[in-house]
DNA sequence: CGATTAATTGATACTTCTCAAATCCTGTGG
DNA sequence: CCACAGGATTTGAGAAGTATCAATTAATCG
């Protein structure tokens, strides 16, 4: 893999779990990392397999998911620029829960696991962050749980589309910045691809959503919340 | 509420999340706790609320769970003998996402928010051991997640019967020693309670579980785990 | 021993899945 | 640039899985 030049700048960059460390851990950190890419579909960490280090990732953007049963994929969430991977692995000591693959190309530091350590041992406010972001994602875990528990698939289909578009946000045109097929959304509400099919096509009917082969913009955001029954 | 006299040895308990803490960090805790109990059925957290201290449970059995659509609850997961409660939001300073209801009689340490901190900060292992916990936490809630979405509602039962069986054990007849009404067992699934009542009677007849009441004994362990889709 | 709550059963309606077939895209090689 | 192969999307019809509602029986608690 080459080194993008751009690497140089991932653990500065604005959003980087790292962001808040001194200028000598980062130092530090630069001499003992190194940098990668990923072609869209490449697979950078695998279910099952026992982690040697985390992953940064500079820019680009990541589905994380499980294998169920009949093959089928269980999309837990997206990963993207400044967040991390296999860090939930490394930290409980176990195997990786689940698979990271990239959904474009995507740039990223590799940190192994020995310096990933040393880091949080020398920086105790970096594992309070780290500490604050596993209780924020495991907060979040509890909502995907409820929803899916107790939504049905079109208010589930709801609460996805506004949650891709609070983390991806919008192109030019007002379209999702996200590419995904038909079947990546079912995988995440947790349905069968022609739900989903079907449902995106009620919500354009609706009004509530708009769409030009795959690509999917929102047009009435405080809609969609109420179908999601989100009142926030 | 009254100190009952156990409370005195609940930092020391052999499973507390505390354990692992010096002798001189678990003094400055025992001066900085107060011991509460709970009966039966009385609400400890309250989600929507901002928290001033974690609970530590020394002895008792505990529901955690959301309010879904319709007020329906969703169990997220159950705690026990030396697990923490309400220390996700505490350290990700969120409002509270989960409601905590005591399942039995139960006995708890409280520790106030600025001393649980203190603690945190002065022993960068316990702030390990924690980050180590969420994580693990965080892989459990993946797993459930999957489930949720890929299994039908007879495996995710057979799921939560060997969940209940691993969490809490049997009794001396063999019975799981857990006191759940049909509802909550549904609550937990992500079903009606009708449609756990019929699985049940039905995970019976094939003879896998057997019941009496409400209380329920897993017969067939491995039968449950191929119906669970489980190969571990 | 009531009175209340929980558990059970049956009938029916609704949601969602599955399978099959048709159409639409997209990237590629000629 | 065009045609084509292969995958993705869409639509329809029917089956399966679950939920809901109502009525009955069982268990529990003061």
């Amino acid at each position: 893999m080459e080194t993008p030049h751009h690497c140089q700048m991932c653990l500065s960059h604005q959003k980087s779990t790292f962001s808040d460390l001194s200028n000598d851990a980062k130092d530090e950190l630069s001499r003992l990392k190194t940098c990668v890419s990923f072609r869209k579909g490449q697979v950078i960490i695998h279910e099952g397999a026992r982690p040697q280090g985390v992953y940064c990732i500079h820019r680009g953007k990541v589905k994380l998911y499980t294998m169920g049963t009949e093959g089928k994929e269980q999309i837990i969430r997206f990963i993207t620029n400044g967040e991390l991977i296999g860090y939930r692995s490394l930290l409980s000591d176990e195997a990786i829960s689940a698979s990271a693959t990239a959904l474009e190309d995507t740039f990223a530091c590799y940190i192994p696991k020995s310096s990933f350590f040393k880091v949080i041992e020398e920086n105790p406010k970096f594992s309070l962050k780290l500490l604050k972001m596993s209780c924020h994602e495991l907060g979040e875990a509890g909502k995907m749980i409820t929803s899916l528990a107790q939504k049905n698939v079109k208010e589930r289909l709801a609460e996805i589309l506004l949650i891709l578009r609070a983390t991806f946000g919008e192109d030019e045109e007002g379209y999702l910045d996200i590419s995904l097929t038909r079947e990546e959304i079912a995988n995440m509400v947790g349905t069968a691809t022609e739900s989903v099919i079907r449902l995106i096509s009620e919500l354009k009917k609706e009004g509530y959503i708009s769409s030009k082969g795959k690509r999917i913009a929102v047009s009435d955001r405080s809609a969609l919340q109420q179908i999601a029954n989100i009142f926030e």
